[in-house]
DNA sequence: GTCTATATCTCGATAGAC
DNA sequence: GTCTATCGAGATATAGAC
């Protein structure tokens, strides 16, 4: 949850303080222009002006624009594990998973940007933060899949593949902020508006819900290519 | 399923077929190119490069890089939806989504760059093909939205609604192309892993079609946001 | 810390010879 | 249809005054 540039500890001077505020309004002006057109296709003007900064003064709190890409993804990377790790094994396991689902979908209402800047990182092969997930990502998801399966073994749950239902979980969640243009083109709505947002809730919760019950995740598909 | 540039009637010459040809590989070349790095982050010299045609002569087929790129997304786009197209309503329901989702998982595993560059593109809004969406694909989506629920009015399936059920069909299938780089992080293998392409498919099979079963189907999740 | 001015470079696109 | 040469726009980043 510690944000770059804004955890400020109480030995931090005030000159300090306003420097990293500074940088933070910064990555806050580049986290919505990057997440709609990437970084090639966002000037470091476009960045100044969105964040009221000169263009100049602008490489003087970053020495470039690739440093500032990187700084926005590597300070939403953290916030991004956040809900993951929140995952209690001492819950019950659907009312856990079932939070989980709810709080990501919150954040694909509440945070589109952040979902479609991670999304164009992932998709592009995540050139500048493959080390993280390969590292700190893959380390939280492998412990929490051990809950899971746990879960499953218990018989608290239907077996399922753990890594393959977190993987089903982020896909649905973060589709209803990452194609948003689609599902507004189609639907003619989006997470904004409050009813819409029920429905793709509940519709999320049913399906990944239901494949956790221990009735109905015994049988097995039919015909699986 | 007809291809730009590559459907050639009868009555075209010999150096039409020839120059067509000649477009088509240009835009092969420039679909793994540009869902690798987006439309900014190709320049035309590397387009040229990869289809072994030198820069000028890249101009000579196409007048604008814009025009290569939309070229490429138009052509991806009829293939995108052949899929959906071809589910069939006298089909048995489970059958025929069964089949859609196997048809989904096969495509993200032959061709990740097409849902790639696809989902490059809707991300930051569909600027190029936003008319083709709120025409084209809304249509076909609102047709077989409507087969989905006369199979749920009919008590074929579950009651669920359509179109939330074919976003989540979307989003978990095409999940396993356009997050590849993160699947590889976390699990270490990808679709071309044969066992691991069995177990993804699977579990979209159980997930989706547990929520289409009339006894599961039934019950609304708890606490739902 | 913030400004004006500018060096430097890459890239898209074209001109014109062949 | 393909090449060499190049124009001009726009971008990153820096220099140096204040």
């Amino acid at each position: 949850m510690v944000r770059n540039g804004s955890a400020a500890g109480p030995e931090t001077s005030r000159q300090q303080r306003r420097f990293l505020a500074r940088k933070s309004a910064i990555l806050d002006a580049a986290l919505s222009l990057f997440s709609q057109s990437g970084l090639r296709g966002v000037s470091a003007e476009q960045i100044a002006e969105a964040a009221d900064v000169s263009k100049t003064n602008l490489f003087y709190y970053f020495s470039s624009k690739e440093e500032i890409y990187v700084g926005v993804l590597k300070r939403l990377l953290s916030d991004w594990l956040a809900p993951l790790d929140a995952l209690d094994p001492q819950a019950d396991p659907i009312q856990a998973i079932g939070d989980y689902v709810r709080l990501k979908m919150e954040m694909s209402r509440a945070d589109p940007h952040s979902s479609r800047l991670f999304c164009l990182e992932i998709v592009q092969g995540a050139p500048m933060i493959g080390d993280e997930l390969r590292t700190s990502l893959k380390t939280l998801v492998d412990r929490k899949a051990a809950v899971i399966r746990r879960w499953s073994e218990d018989g608290k749950i239907a077996p399922v593949d753990p890594h393959h239902l977190i993987y089903a979980i982020w896909a649905m969640t973060q589709h209803y902020a990452d194609f948003s243009a689609q599902i507004a083109a189609v639907s003619g709505r989006t997470l904004d508006d409050e009813l819409f947002f029920r429905e793709a809730t509940e519709n999320v919760l049913r399906v990944i819900l239901g494949a956790l019950s221990t009735d109905a995740g015994a049988k097995s598909p039919q015909g699986a290519a």
